[in-house]
DNA sequence: CGGCGCCTTTACGCCACCTTTACGGCCCCT
DNA sequence: AGGGGCCGTAAAGGTGGCGTAAAGGCGCCG
């Protein structure tokens, strides 16, 4: 989850089933969204495709040792893992730690403890994320905390997805978010295909910005947009 | 500690001497410079004056709640915390986690697991500081968090095949990349073979990287392509 | 009950990108 | 000298993505 938009996407990687129908309830009761991968290589690809803005791993795969998986998301991806193992080896607590994990939970666990630590964890990512709450670039100023976007000093009538959209771009500026990024964060997981709807708001976003609306928002074909600040 | 110099210093918050004369050499043999605090009060000031770049923090101190201190440590400070505390009450975990801790650790503990967890936690305050991912020579620069190339200062269209490979290259400076490493991580496994897929994107990226292109993208004829820095 | 805005969906033209084919040069090996 | 890989360049065709317009449905408010 980027700042400032929306709730997290949390990926479990687990082949116990019973672990699964134990963790979604309480992560979708806690507001998260959930993933499931049932092993290493699932787990691998759910990363990559679906950025997770946290993942849970056990250690004890079936198909990939969990070690391996750590080591293969840290090769692409900075997203906080949380390691779950019933193994309480200190050796195998300092491995994990020493591959990146950002925290070890030993099986069995305690759910608000667990949840505790999830927090924890995404309260790291978002002091990193930090964005200010404002941010102006030549006659365009978008106001996170007051919700308001004016345009050489009068406000611009935004609805609620347009602003949503641009807010999240304004969040990230100079950084290219990708069209499942900005579908599920805007319209919510279920729309995440439905790139026709990129289209449709960034042209009116662009067509409400103005004459500087092509240029603030860029195209990246194949991949997403992002909003850019001209230097003035 | 800033990123870049020497190494940390940890101050432990505990009331035990036992404590002191077990961790203080633990955490200077690992390295690290130790400060010592026996109560809560005395914690907080040298948090303040002497700025460590963790804190140890014992939750049952004579003085002051080891959970007091912790509040009053996050009023002005974002330095790395991580609780020890005899008391294992998920209740005691979760608040003191929520209430800003970076990590939670039960007494008993083993000095291998707290040295991880210490790194895990200074690796956090490291990525947080650290600078964007970003990789530049001469001329040109390649941001892989913004997704974006600049050539002497004005950024490069690139398409979604052409930026992926060279970011490939770029990740992997000075080593070569095999054909098929390339395709497959590019194109997908099932254009594995399509070498002539790579001699017109290669070309396409020597052309747009301008007069130092053919020199920073190396042919290794029959092996594959690799990138090298100019040394300027 | 009527109007209005917002969301969603469909349609369509355009352009860039991908893919493929063709050709010429270079090097090495015979 | 000749030939065969391998490489690089150019160009063409198809296609899929992108942007724009517009219409229908729905809810909200007057």
């Amino acid at each position: 989850m980027k700042p400032g938009v929306g709730s997290a996407v949390i990926l479990v990687v687990d082949d116990e089933p019973q672990i699964h129908r134990f963790l979604r309830p309480a992560l979708e009761a806690a507001g998260y969204g959930v993933e499931r991968a049932d092993n290493g290589r699932e787990g691998l690809r759910l990363s990559a495709a679906r950025a997770p803005d946290l993942v849970l791993l056990d250690l004890g795969l079936p198909d990939l040792d969990g070690q391996k998986v750590l080591q293969q998301i840290r090769a692409f991806s900075k997203v906080p893992v949380i390691v779950l193992s019933a193994r309480d080896r200190d050796a195998e607590k300092i491995a994990a730690l020493d591959a990146g994990a950002d925290d070890y939970v030993e099986k069995p666990f305690s759910v608000g403890e667990l949840l505790a630590r999830i927090r924890t964890a995404l309260r790291h990512v978002r002091a990193r994320d930090a964005a200010p709450e404002r941010l102006e670039a030549g006659e365009l100023c978008v106001d996170l905390a007051a919700r308001r976007v004016t345009l050489s000093g009068q406000a611009l009538q935004l609805s609620p997805r347009e602003y949503a959209l641009l807010a999240l771009l304004a969040s990230n500026v100079d950084r290219v978010l990708t069209h499942r990024q900005l579908l599920t964060a805007v319209w919510g997981p279920a729309h995440e295909e439905d790139v026709q709807y990129l289209r449709v708001y960034v042209g009116q976003l662009r067509q409400k910005l103005g004459a500087i609306g092509p240029s603030l928002i860029q195209t990246e074909p194949g991949v997403g947009y992002r909003l850019v600040l001209p230097e003035t």
